[in-house]
DNA sequence: GTGTGTCTGTACGGCAGCGCACTTTGCGGC
DNA sequence: GCCGCAAAGTGCGCTGCCGTACAGACACAC
């Protein structure tokens, strides 16, 4: 957990290229890095942080579509060429990531055909797990997509507990903060997890993917697939 | 409606090149173009048909994400540098499309920047247009959805009428028949289509505008905002 | 015509999640 | 200790969609 692991996978050359054209940044629970439609001026590389990507819906609520730790990156569009996103970019755990601008960063993409060719490949798994959380989302009861969400953001934190209150739980989720009360409180039942104050902690995290849906593995094997061992 | 969009938006030289590497078939209704995890060989630019991106859902429902006609293109994935897709293409609507093979393609892609840097505006789009769908599936109504499917659908189309059962616009739409029997009977009753035996007409187009919930001018939008006027 | 199969419409009990309102629990500040 | 407040839990009626079953409508072959 001490860089990023798309960075992480690269030469090491080329790691020092790009380390040089980055900035270390801390990032705080509930920064927002970019509203929708507004300009990208940096793409990061968390390392031990937690973003999620929301997208508006219905001028009030959002919806979580994507959750990004030091597997990933933010700000992925700019791939495209593209400066601006539908998605709104929140902080969900603090801590570090590695900052560069915009304009650094189409320049090390040109720089570095290795470079482009991983994040190419990052985009891929992203589209993919938009289209898996798509059919998820439709398809699956909510104690399903909770546990998977939980399993996700798990691997992400490095650490045993999740700090989110159930209000804001929800809204990621898509539901009412009720409906994470009572399905949480049916993982607590099982001893699963236990949860008090906007603190999260796993207990069994084995019986947390025999409640999750297949999503969570197909997610979690497209990416291996994809960016895994080989580097 | 005699060419492709995103081919025919480009100068006359990079078109005549790329309509070299091309083949001009017929796909028609139920054709399979690939399945999810096969090998893409070719790649699809529709002239007049009309062609539905499906994901697997849990071995035997498949929902549908995304629908394609003359304004994009099937194969986008191979701009990752990735030949498969999570996604079945099943062809909606007979009708013509350029066809290209997986390599002329890769190469077409290198040779012709302006190629390159379209498709890469239109793999935005695709990943916006799912950001869409996926919150679009988790808040709107089955009435509003349907509302919107025939409405993308005819965009597509050409024609006033859209040839599929029920049962088949029950799949794309991840409900039952049944469910697409009610909403489109209230539909009926509205004067704005009449459904008989696969044959769906529209017959009050801005009446279904009104129907159908914002995603649909959301995801125009995104289209031509990306794509549109400027070629 | 008659028969056959497909497509469409109707009916009904069940349930997950909704909106809303209220209570209980725990933490921090004074 | 007590208060105030945010977080978490409970109750209740409602609705949209589900699963299932069945009945009519139309197209086509013979």
């Amino acid at each position: 957990m001490l860089t990023n692991r798309l960075l992480g996978s690269l030469r090491r050359n080329d790691q020092r290229q790009l380390f040089a054209g980055c900035k270390r940044v801390e990032l705080r629970t509930g920064d927002i890095l970019w509203q929708p439609q507004q300009r990208i001026r940096h793409v990061y590389f968390p390392i031990d942080c937690i973003v999620s990507q929301l997208i508006p819906v219905d001028a009030h609520a959002h919806l979580e579509l994507a959750i990004v730790g030091n597997e990933g990156m933010l700000g992925d569009t700019l791939l495209f060429g593209v400066n601006n996103s539908l998605m709104q970019s929140l902080v969900q755990g603090s801590g570090t990531a590695l900052q560069m601008t915009s304009a650094m960063f189409r320049r090390q993409l040109e720089q570095l055909p290795a470079f482009r060719r991983k994040l190419d490949l990052y985009a891929f798994v992203l589209q993919g797990q938009l289209a898996l959380t798509a059919a998820c989302l439709r398809f699956h009861s909510l104690d399903l997509r909770l546990a998977r969400w939980l399993l996700m953001a798990h691997d992400r934190s490095g650490s045993g507990s999740i700090d989110l209150t159930q209000e804001l739980l929800a809204e990621m989720l898509g539901v009412r903060r009720v409906g994470v009360t009572n399905a949480a409180g049916r993982l607590q039942k099982l001893k699963i997890l236990s949860y008090s104050r906007g603190k999260i902690t796993i207990l069994d995290r084995a019986g947390l993917e025999q409640a999750s849906c297949a999503c969570y593995r197909a997610s979690e094997a497209l990416y291996e697939d994809a960016l895994g061992y080989t580097g």
